[in-house]
DNA sequence: ATTATCTATAGATCTATAGATAATGC
DNA sequence: ATTATCTATAGATCTATAGATAATGC
């Protein structure tokens, strides 16, 4: 029964990316312990030799899954080298992207739920936010140093919410539009040249 | 133990606006039958002669949580007849909805828990959305007759999205930025449709 | 007579733990 | 000897239903 260290290792990955996939379909609360083992192909025994705690999971999908996104962007970003934010934008405002919450953008998928979540599945999603937002900043050919920079902050803002109500409506015809009306609203608001800033502190 | 009609009739408005509010701070899965009835005064046992399902409530509370966000909108309007589009974006970018998720905008508080329901909460928040869209198009002078218009599309996917991301970051200064950032984009994106549209003056 | 609400409960599921088992790692 | 996983289970909770109760509505 006991299996090798490299195998209970691989075992812990295993669940970590099962998770990661489960809990953006199902959300936080909407799949449980048994089921998440048996989709690693373990039994919900085992669980708790490798996680302190649902939740533990829970910050750890959300670390992978926000890792897996990033991939995604890049991946889109690198196949397009003569127009990487029109490439992220093509896919992220996509209707197959809409239909594919398993394995799509894990902000929109658990962005209400990790509102409700504690210190640690918040920080699994801030260190994510915060790469994707260089990501854009870099393609927007704007950076405030280490810090976001405002800019990318509201085009990462309207890619989010227009996927979130995209999924929200039955209308297919208004759920569509949303995603095109993004993408208009971004293209033109990076196309703009340095407009002014409002303040920050 | 029988109550009137009209008691009968209270009660379950009651539940409903209970449940609007609980269902928003703790997601359509955090929070069961029996909390939701106790919230109203009410037992368990009540619950099956008002609604058919659990379901059947979230449908019904998603509704009421959408026409009152409609009024804040509203509200927020009419106490502001210099500048609506500024006291709304005022309030709805406020750290202060941040922290209200129980009464503050159900978009934010439910979205990704309305991707995974049924047709009848979806029709609840697509219902909600059109009027909320009705009213932004009004307020930056834009309408498309019947349709919604792509502007004001792209304006409360902004909102939604930026008050979503900044739950779900830590960090209080990151999470103050994008409700910022958002209104900022907001503003420019109109006021370039007022410039489009000739001089106010 | 009807029915809104109550208490009680069925049956399923949830998180987490206990103890057994068998293969690893020393 | 240690330990990763297994089966089994404790104890709580979930949705939904059943039957009792008592007040309404005819």
């Amino acid at each position: 029964m006991r299996v090798s260290r490299i195998q209970a290792a691989k075992n812990r990955q295993t669940v970590i990316d099962v998770a990661s996939r489960l809990f953006r379909e199902r959300g936080f609360d909407g799949i449980g312990i048994k089921d998440l083992m048996k989709g690693a192909g373990l039994t919900q025994g085992a669980f708790y030799k490798q996680f302190a705690s649902k939740e533990d999971l829970a910050a750890q999908a959300s670390r992978r899954a926000l890792e897996s996104a990033t991939r995604r962007w890049s991946a889109a970003v690198e196949a397009n080298p003569e127009d990487p934010l029109g490439a992220v934008l093509a896919f992220y405002l996509s209707t197959e992207h809409r239909e594919e919450r398993r394995d799509g953008c894990p902000i929109v998928a658990l962005g209400s739920d990790v509102a409700r979540q504690g210190t640690d599945v918040k920080a699994s999603f801030e260190g994510g936010i915060k790469v994707h937002l260089e990501m854009l900043g870099r393609l927007i050919g704007e950076t405030d140093g280490e810090e976001p920079n405002g800019k990318a902050m509201a085009i990462l803002s309207t890619m989010v919410g227009a996927l979130t109500l995209s999924r929200t409506v039955n209308d297919e015809r208004l759920s569509k539009r949303f995603l095109q009306a993004a993408a208009n609203s971004v293209q033109m608001a990076s196309s703009a040249s340095d407009a002014a800033q409002g303040p920050l502190q």
